[in-house]
RNA sequence: CGGGGCAUGGCGCAGUCUGGUAGCGCAUCUGCUUUGGGAGCAGAGGGUCGGCGGUUCGAAUCCGUCUGCCCCGACCA
């Protein structure tokens, strides 16, 4: 490709509108261009970057024997009914009617699509395992989509759906797709990990998610030291404590606490540390009424296995005020659990303090050297909390870390929760007919370019691993306008490399070098060769790699077989 | 959904308080010079100041209303 006939318009300010790195360097790089909010365009030169990502998908499903098939982006409600996510799916689910007022949507994801496919096509136990997959355009209508293509509504995944006679082959091909994950990942040239996750409104029991590290990342990740333990923090169990409760030492008094909310303010106003504050949030229930959930005070409640107590109301909703005041008699911030007139659920963490202080359930005051069994009932223990930094593992080796990810893949098992609510059956060896068991893979390919620039770059832009990058070489001539020596050179050069089958972008703009060296930069093209006159006299070329500061004198007649040597390209 | 902010040329912004001929930088176009790290000079084009309504002799500016966009929050006990 000629530079000269490829419209760019590279930024040199930032937008004022993008906040993470990646998000900017897109922008200011021309790859995308913002529509509306959460939808955005896709430039030729990001239209390159997420060929090549989808490519290498595609490649490593097929030798997974995944077969590519392409769903429709809208769906009939019928089948979201049939499923039950009709009701459940909530405001993301962007609904929209026909012009005989019929109702549709506009898939955020196919295990519906594909759950019919299945039960039409799939009689016999004898066409299973299948696995179909799609590269494929999905609307999700974020509350607030941010982050540019990182969150938008509109964006663009691989999702595949395997289908089993029963659970062992489910959990074969779960494993296959486990592996093929890691090796897209490793081969798209991205630091990841794969980490346990909750399997969230898609359903079903074993799940793990794949991120790619970055401290932009908006989940956080808890590692072992000890072994290979990963897990979402929101899913990572933090049981029971081994710090036994203290028996009960001083008397329980009240404290006037006016204007104390939060547990900030709390432990600065009482000079006392937030682990020995108890911090009580009241959630609806499950049959309405509500919940008293109680925690640590320097912990952070995990809003999903909150959603698995029973008794709790799925999904969680805080309490609003009014109820609190009805409950209660006071507001949000001065909640305990002394004379507290509904269910309370502790936390493991929680249950072992002592002489605690909490909310009073009068305005303006809370208690001190408050105690489980004296002041209040012995309270009913669960899992609520998020793991912190130094937990032990829950697997009993080493010690819980936290780092910061994005989330580009989730494989789940599905089981049969799809198949039983729409009837997708198959005739097993014996005849009879049974539900079939399915398991489900994503990939967000759109995310994953927007994650390879968080990973990739430097003040000066991307960094493009080479297997994704929209081209390999740059080539930049000095003073092309003068030089027909270096006219003709780098005419020639361009020639060999699109000969060589290597992905060249010739900038034959008539731009000072300054602005070309800066462009060449900022797109994060890894292989750079500038032509000049000097080169020239000696037969050299000079070479620099992105990552790299220097350059490197590299003869004529090699630079082809060098550059293919160097890109992984051969 | 709650709170806050913003909306002026393609991008980044000033001008709004205190009403009076719409401005700056970058980008774009033309010409000349320049050509190893985002050039210089000279000229040019491009804006119904988000929409609608009002006040006024006169509105980017004041008032009302709508829309769009961004940020924060939805973990506060």
């Amino acid at each position: 490709m000629r530079f000269s006939q490829f419209p760019l318009n590279t930024l040199k300010e930032v937008p004022a509108d993008a906040e993470i790195i990646s998000h900017q360097l897109m922008l200011r790089a021309g790859l995308i261009r913002k529509l509306a909010s959460g939808l955005y365009n896709w430039m030729p030169l990001g239209v390159r970057v997420l060929h090549k990502v989808e490519k290498i998908i595609r490649e490593e499903m097929n030798r997974a024997g995944a077969l590519e098939l392409l769903m429709p982006a809208v769906q009939p409600a019928e089948l979201w009914q049939e499923s039950g996510r009709w009701q459940q799916y909530g405001p993301e689910l962007l609904r929209v009617k026909d012009r005989h007022q019929r109702e549709f949507c506009v898939g955020p994801t196919h295990e519906e699509v594909i759950t019919d496919i299945a039960r039409r096509e799939l009689r016999s136990y004898r066409q299973l395992p299948v696995n179909y997959y799609q590269i494929q355009t999905k609307f999700r209508d974020e509350i607030r989509p941010r982050f540019g293509v990182m969150r938008s509504r509109e964006f663009i995944m691989k999702d595949a759906y395997s289908f089993h006679l029963n659970e062992d082959s489910m959990a074969q091909t779960y494993q296959v797709m486990h592996d093929t994950y890691s090796r897209i990942f490793t081969r798209l040239g991205l630091e990841f990990r794969a980490v346990q996750a909750d399997s969230g409104n898609i359903g079903g029991s074993m799940s793990q998610e794949f991120h790619v590290l970055a401290d932009s990342g908006e989940d956080a990740i808890a590692f072992s030291d000890g072994d290979n333990y990963a897990a979402n923090v929101e899913v990572a169990p933090a049981g029971p404590s081994n710090r036994v409760r203290p028996a009960a030492g001083l008397a329980r008094e009240p404290v006037a606490t006016p204007d104390v909310r939060t547990i900030e303010q709390l432990t600065s106003y009482l000079k006392t540390t937030a682990d020995r504050c108890l911090k009580v949030l009241l959630v609806e229930g499950a049959t309405g009424g509500l919940v008293a959930l109680a925690l640590r005070g320097d912990h952070q409640l995990s809003v999903t296995k909150a959603e698995k107590i029973p008794g709790v109301a799925s999904p969680l909703c805080m309490a609003t005020p009014e109820q609190v005041l009805a409950v209660t008699g006071c507001e949000p911030g001065f909640i305990g659990p002394v004379e507290l007139n509904c269910p309370l659920v502790a936390d493991h963490s929680a249950a072992v303090l002592g002489d605690f202080v909490c909310g009073a359930n009068i305005p303006d005051t809370h208690l001190q050297n408050v105690n489980w069994g004296r002041d209040t009932a012995e309270p009913e223990v669960a899992d609520l909390r998020e793991v912190v930094e130094g937990d032990p593992s829950p697997t009993g080796t080493g010690t819980l870390h936290i780092a910061r990810g994005i989330e580009v893949g989730h494989i789940f098992q599905l089981g049969q929760k799809y198949s039983t609510a729409m009837g997708a059956k198959v005739v097993d060896e014996q005849g009879q007919e049974v539900d079939m068991y399915m398991g489900c893979y994503g990939i967000g390919v759109t995310r994953v370019v927007a994650a390879a620039i968080e990973q990739n770059n430097d003040d000066k832009g991307i960094i493009w691993p080479d297997a994704i990058a929209p081209f390999q070489v740059i080539l930049i001539p000095m003073n092309l306008a003068k030089s027909q020596r270096v006219r003709e050179e780098s005419e020639k050069l361009y020639q060999e490399f699109i000969q060589a089958g290597l992905e060249v972008l010739l900038d034959d703009r008539d731009a000072r070098p300054g602005v070309k060296f800066a462009d060449a930069e900022l797109i994060g093209i890894p292989h750079r060769i500038v032509i000049g006159e000097r080169g020239l006299d000696a037969g050299k070329l000079e070479y620099r790699h992105r990552k790299s500061d220097d350059n490197q004198e590299v003869p004529r007649e090699e630079i082809v077989q060098f550059i293919k040597d160097n890109s992984g390209i051969s």
